[in-house]
DNA sequence: ACGTTCGATCATAATTTCTGTTTGTTCGCA
DNA sequence: TGCGAACAAACAGAAATTATGATCGAACGT
């Protein structure tokens, strides 16, 4: 399990400082060159550091949103006591749509072998979904986008043309006061809308970190969310609640 | 890799003969008995065998179908050659419909890194393209059959309303001159055939042991298809091929 | 009630994965 | 073009993971 945490260690020695030479690596880790390299092509192959010739440098400098295999190393206690919370929300025979996401990943563990419905906008949380005997699995339609794999377009939005669901829990890359919900990319913010506008309730959920981001494209206001789960302080929240919004504090 | 080929020698004996005593299999592959309960212990898991005291029993005596796990491991060649021929009858920039099964799968992985466009009705094919570069991938929506991993119902079918995909290639459970291509579970053949009817070519893919069997559910008759890729020989393809068919053999 | 089968646990064995060294090649810079 | 550093491939030893068989108390079926 060392090599696991050597990694996590290089991937955030890169980020953090932007560029670190792979000899400079290799002496803070107590490791050879050979294994700092092999190291970053793996972090490279999953896009979270980039490599030139020596040293490595961080891929997200200027990137709007971090790769997955980033943001699954983060604030990973906060986003599985969140998914917990937000599972002992939903009730036994529910119908749920569940957002992409790392958060929302949690959620869909946490609801392992649940006698539910859910389809999850992320294929990630659909395999992990796909071999348990009491949930009940529907795949939503739509083009894969690579890497995030999460589904968007047209056909995704079908889905909740023709199905209702009880329950739709929301991820967001930002929320704030004054710009409400906002993703990264627009296409995925047209098919949470459309999810938000179907769905009998909205629970969105977000750690911390994505408080006061906005982020390009907007998904809906404060307004249409019905719970807030988070792990934000209490000082972080009291604005929100003040605009009428329900937050669940775990 | 010992493993592994115990387990498929113990399949085979169990599967073959309907019913072994665990001690009996300990003696005959000479492990002990405790890891011939692990080893059923797995392949009922995977729904190969059925565990009873002191035993094991055929998981598919009288089933319909056998679980995917069992026919993964049959006539991998046959399915792999035809998987390589169905990819070389596509060209660059089509469009693909892929049916589920044991067969198309092996089509998935031979379109890998080919600039086309894919929409695999089997999530397993859709996670084996996932991380593809090249394919742009386009996941059906529907309901998730558990063990075989398929999409069926309403929600599949609006993808073939919605989108004219050039080619469906189309997999069997049976193949014959007057029932045409059947299928064993209902709710599948009625995804076929809307694929059928809405693609711009049907290739069937079939391996020799498909070949005058008839299914529960029937998908179309043979005129409906364009081409039929398989490794059966000439003397089984060609009262097919009198009908009209164009038959493909690898 | 009896003998058999089972599953958990543990120590050992087998296998896979990881790591550092070596070697020769490639790359970037002057 | 030539130099030094960085690199990739190959290999061998180390480390971690997984598989295996023995043992024992519990569960099972007759």
């Amino acid at each position: 399990m060392n090599a696991k945490a050597r990694r996590r260690t290089l991937a955030e020695a890169v980020n953090g400082r932007g560029s670190v030479s792979v000899n400079e690596l290799a002496a803070e880790l107590g490791c050879s060159e050979m294994t700092v390299r092999r190291d970053l092509d793996l972090l490279e192959r999953d896009g979270v550091v980039r490599r030139v010739h020596g040293s490595a440098v961080a891929a997200s400098l200027r990137a709007h949103e971090k790769p997955y295999a980033v943001r699954a190393f983060e604030r990973t206690e906060a986003k599985e006591r969140i998914g917990i919370a937000v599972a002992a929300l939903i009730g036994d025979g529910e119908t749920i749509a569940l957002d992409a996401g790392t958060t929302t990943a949690e959620v869909g563990r946490a609801l392992r072998g649940r006698p539910v419905t859910v389809m999850p906008l992320g294929i990630r949380t659909l395999v992990d979904l796909a071999y348990d005997d009491h949930v009940r699995l529907i795949a939503p339609g739509g083009d894969v986008r690579v890497g995030e794999l999460v589904v968007t377009g047209d056909l995704a939005e079908v889905a909740f043309e023709r199905l209702r669901f009880d329950t739709f829990v929301l991820g967001a890359c930002g929320i704030d006061e004054g710009s409400g919900v906002t993703t990264h990319v627009p296409a995925d913010a047209r098919v949470k809308r459309a999810a938000v506008a179907s769905c009998g309730r909205t629970i969105a959920v977000a750690d911390w970190s994505k408080f006061g981001v906005v982020a390009f494209g907007h998904v809906c206001s404060l307004s249409a969310v019905d719970l807030l789960v988070t792990d934000a302080p209490p000082s972080a929240t009291a604005q929100l609640e003040a605009l009428g919004l329900t937050v669940v504090r775990v």
